[in-house]
Formats: C-alpha cells, structure tokens, sequence
DNA sequence: GGCACGATTGCT
DNA sequence: GCAATCGTGCCT
C-alpha cells in the first residue's frame, strides 16, 4: 500500500503575504507548510523554526555589506526565494519579504517532515530533505516547484517560543535580538533554552 | 590572483 | 572537538 504523499491543500501565501514586517511573517509562517514538487512528486512539511533577517542595518544579515552577486535576490521582490550556499556543501532556503530594495528575508531552519521526507531539523538539511537548491534562487513561491501553504493549522500561542538566531556570534548586540520562531516539538534544529 | 571564512552537519 | 569543502567578498 502507498503511501499518500500528497501536499495538503490550502490559501497559497502570495507576495502580499511576505510584503508585511519580516517578524510578523516570521511568526506567521510557524505552521504553514512548505511544499516542494519535482517532476510531479510533492515532498513536504510543516514549517516548526525560522529566523528573521533584517538588513542593511542588521549585522548578521547578507544585506548588511549591501548589494552583492549572492545576495541579490535579497534585494528583490517578496515571495521570492533566496537561496545560498554554506560551507560549501549546504543550501539555505530563505523567503524574500518587504518590498523590492528593502532587503530582508527569513531563513527556513526546521519543519516538521511528511510523508517520505527526512529529516529537516536544521537549514541545510531542510534543503537536502525537499530537493533545494541554487537554482531556486531568486524563483518566485509559486506552485508547483517551491511554495507555502496555510491549511488552516493553527499553532497553540504557548506553543511558540523566540530565542536569539544561531550561529551569528560575529554579530555582536544584533546576535542576542530573539529573531528565531520555534514552534515547541521535536523537530527543532536545536532544544529551546539552556 | 590570493586568501580567509561562513545564517552547517556529522563523526570522533 | 573538529574536519569537510567551495563560493563569495575583500585585499593585493
């Protein structure tokens, strides 16, 4: 017996959706679904952490130093996919918001896995697990290749937490904002707290 | 042209 | 605790 892997319908969040306050859209997205087709085959899963982006003035953002080759997709229209590549040998999913020239975006840290999807705790494996990579940069969130839904999953308010983002020590007063939304379960990249 | 380093991950 | 692995940004 198959398994049904197909992407559970909703309201597709449209650049309208990511053209609000980055935060807001942060803690907006903890529940929606992230939906990925290749060829046909849907792999998804429920977005559980993201953080917030918010440059030029924020240290630990791309954006800070201004407009690059890379990060020029940062730069670009919301609803928009900015994809990079860490270490390497990772890929970073992250959504575009706010207008055009106002470079912000929100990284894709963990989502809770669907059917037949690995692992996802964690920004690299997120992209491993659903298929991402820089070919997606700059590619608008539009089905059938990459996009969000809201099915209408409602997080429990005490079920959301904010802590400061990871891996951004180098970003001094900027590392310690609580810009990182976790929605509390298993699937975290990393336990909340310490 | 050269070089240091990163919004990470997995193994020791 | 640390190696893997390479594109990007900054310097010469």
């Amino acid at each position: 017996m198959a398994t049904d892997r197909t992407a559970p319908a909703g309201r597709l969040l449209g650049p309208e959706f990511f053209d609000r306050d980055t935060l807001r859209v942060a803690a907006d997205l903890l529940g929606t679904v992230l939906v990925r087709d290749v060829d046909g085959l849907p792999r998804w899963g429920r977005i559980v952490e993201v953080e917030a982006y918010c440059g030029p003035t924020d240290r630990a953002a791309h954006s800070w130093r201004g407009l690059t080759p890379r990060t020029s997709a940062m730069f670009g229209p919301p609803g928009h996919a900015y994809v990079y590549l860490i270490y390497g040998m990772h890929h970073c999913l992250n959504f575009v918001t706010r207008p055009a020239g106002c470079p912000e975006a929100i990284l894709v840290r963990a989502l809770e896995p669907g059917p037949g999807v690995g692992r996802c705790a964690g920004p690299g494996l997120v992209c491993r697990a659903l298929g991402v990579d820089r070919s997606l940069n700059g590619a608008p969130l539009e089905p059938p290749a990459l996009y969000v839904v809201d099915d209408g999953f409602r997080p429990s308010p005490g079920a959301i937490a904010r802590t400061p983002r990871i891996g951004v020590e180098y970003a001094g007063e900027w590392a310690e904002l609580p810009w990182r939304f976790c929605l509390a379960g298993p699937h975290l990249s990393r336990r909340l707290r310490s």
